[in-house]
DNA sequence: CTGTTAGCGCGTTCAA
DNA sequence: TTGAACGCGCTAACAG
């Protein structure tokens, strides 16, 4: 270990005048500098990062709750934020929840033993242990998509979830489509309720109704959009048009619609949600709700930034556009 | 700022008896015990995480350097190092890089500064800058997928490329296939070497030719599908069958060629690479090759955790094995 | 401008 | 079994 002393003997100064060199150079004079700099660069010196951090009593990392590393849209947020922490001097700590409440508590703690300053959930649950949660009151933390459910008071940056499933509605109905099936992700989210509300508020306007039976679904994996598809189709009166709560689903959807040999948009039209990468080069290219995830990240990385040093937040709650992406995933009934 | 010194204070006792009981409760008597836990529980104390780490010298952390997020392999490797390093008692940095060397510096020299004990490159370059590395030589650090240019004595965990290229390629020529494209991706990796000379030794052993104006591309992206098709298809002799070297590369291929008017596989055969989640559901179903990625990251966590103990390692470097996914995207010419 | 001293929060001696 | 004292590596305060 190389430390600081070491290199204090080499340069024949204190440890006080090499940390000072290295910190803020114009505070001493340009030989002892220079004395410094090659002591430092002799003895192959680095600063110890922990008692740094011991000092200020700051870590600098901020820990990301994520409950899944292979979504293609949670992995786009986390660009975002790893992108704004690396700008704002914070590291980012992983912590890949598979949803699992135990692995929820372990990441979280780590705000409390002042391993992390903050943490940015992309689920909806409070990560907290039923132990830590009194200490959690007060700990920066801001979420992503989501809310979290029973704790309104903490920051959030979502979609206009409800704006979007309308949009999303119209945009089906003005195929003269009338009757709708919907194979939703997580149904306990405020996601879940915003959505479906937006679309049976256009639903009722119209004047159609909406069968409870056609809502399936319950997880946003491809597998939930093939067995939503079973479910759908094995109604009396199958949907004409499916909403998929996300775009892993839609494509288990289209795939499932095809193998029953039929055909997507002729027979039934489907849209995703998020408008992943690869949904554009799926066939048919589908039609989905693009949502800035990269810049959500980026977002709540500041918000953070400002809960950690103390800084007033102008905004608790952002609800950021979407935009409704239309390719050929969606079209009228029965045109070749 | 609730430090042991307050609980200490709070339950009568010194300092050294709150860290004894927390550490190694054994070591203290059930009544003293008892009255330092309902002091800890009464300042809802947790002992500083920094303050620790400090004094072991072990940042009990690792820096894992990806180039790219968004590509669902390295996730699946991403997800096995993290659930590996939870095991083990670490948790992981996350390093976005975008394949620019600043980036790896900066990351890398964590491991310099005690802010991590060790790092694992998914890319194939040795992420420390000219100036820190002579200090980097004793650093603990792991490759997975790649090896690292340059210096080989660093350990790795990859896949047999050469003979997954062979069967790929044994694969196709089954199918009757003559006239072979390969689209790309990283092309100075050991990985490339690897696949294409496991390609061009069967072709060799075959008696078949291959021209070099078949090999295109250059990155792991689906516009580089998209673009190396363009250039197969303006060859004279354009290919029956094509090498992707990975799925987001075969999606965009597959992409181009159904534009083009022409049939995956009857007019085209095309095979990807990794087996990511979604290529079963491509349309046509995608013949790829199968990483075990998971088992990879979790691999490089445990190579990566002996030599942050010093333990000796039994191997250096591992060589897993694939396995070869037949699906619909390939088969023989013409056929309806 | 530089050195001495104190202390961040904790763990680990060494006596008692 | 417990407490006092020291030190981890570093930085901030105060002298000089």
């Amino acid at each position: 270990m190389t430390n600081i002393k070491k290199v204090s003997q080499l340069a024949g100064v204190s440890t006080a005048t090499v940390s000072r060199t290295l910190k803020n150079p114009d505070l001493v004079t340009p030989q002892t500098r220079e004395k410094v700099m090659k002591a430092v660069k002799q003895a192959g010196y680095r600063p110890n990062w922990l008692a740094t951090s011991v000092k200020t009593g700051k870590s600098n990392s901020i820990v990301v709750l994520v409950p899944n590393l292979v979504n293609p849209f949670f992995m786009r947020i986390i660009e975002g934020i790893e992108q704004a922490a690396q700008e704002q001097g914070f590291s980012v700590l992983l912590g890949d929840t598979q949803g699992k409440a135990e692995r929820e508590h372990e990441y979280a703690s780590m705000v409390l033993t002042n391993r992390a300053d903050g943490l940015i959930q992309l689920d909806h649950s409070f990560p907290f242990s039923e132990n830590d949660a009194d200490l959690a009151s007060s700990i920066p933390m801001v979420s992503v998509c989501e809310r979290i459910s029973g704790h309104p008071d903490y920051p959030f940056i979502e979609l206009d979830n409800y704006a979007a499933g309308r949009a999303l509605t119209h945009h089906l109905i003005g195929y003269g489509h009338q009757r709708f099936g919907v194979i939703a992700g997580q149904l306990t989210s405020q996601i879940h309720h915003d959505r479906l509300a937006g679309i049976k508020s256009v639903l009722t306007e119209e004047g159609i109704s909406f069968d409870e039976d056609m809502l399936v679904g319950g997880s946003y994996r491809i597998e939930t959009g093939i067995e939503g598809v079973q479910q759908l189709l094995a109604q009396k009166q199958p949907p004409t048009a499916v909403f998929c709560f996300n775009d892993d689903i839609a494509l288990g959807a289209i795939h499932e619609i095809k193998r029953h040999g039929l055909r997507v948009p002729q027979d039934i039209s489907v849209t995703g949600f998020d408008n992943v990468r690869t949904s554009a080069y799926m066939d048919p290219p589908l039609t989905t709700v693009d949502q800035p995830a990269y810049d959500m990240g980026r977002r709540a990385v500041e918000v953070l930034s400002k809960m950690i040093s103390r800084e007033p937040l102008t905004r608790t709650r952002e609800i950021l556009p979407f935009s409704l992406i239309e390719r050929h995933s969606t079209g009228p009934l029965g045109k070749d």
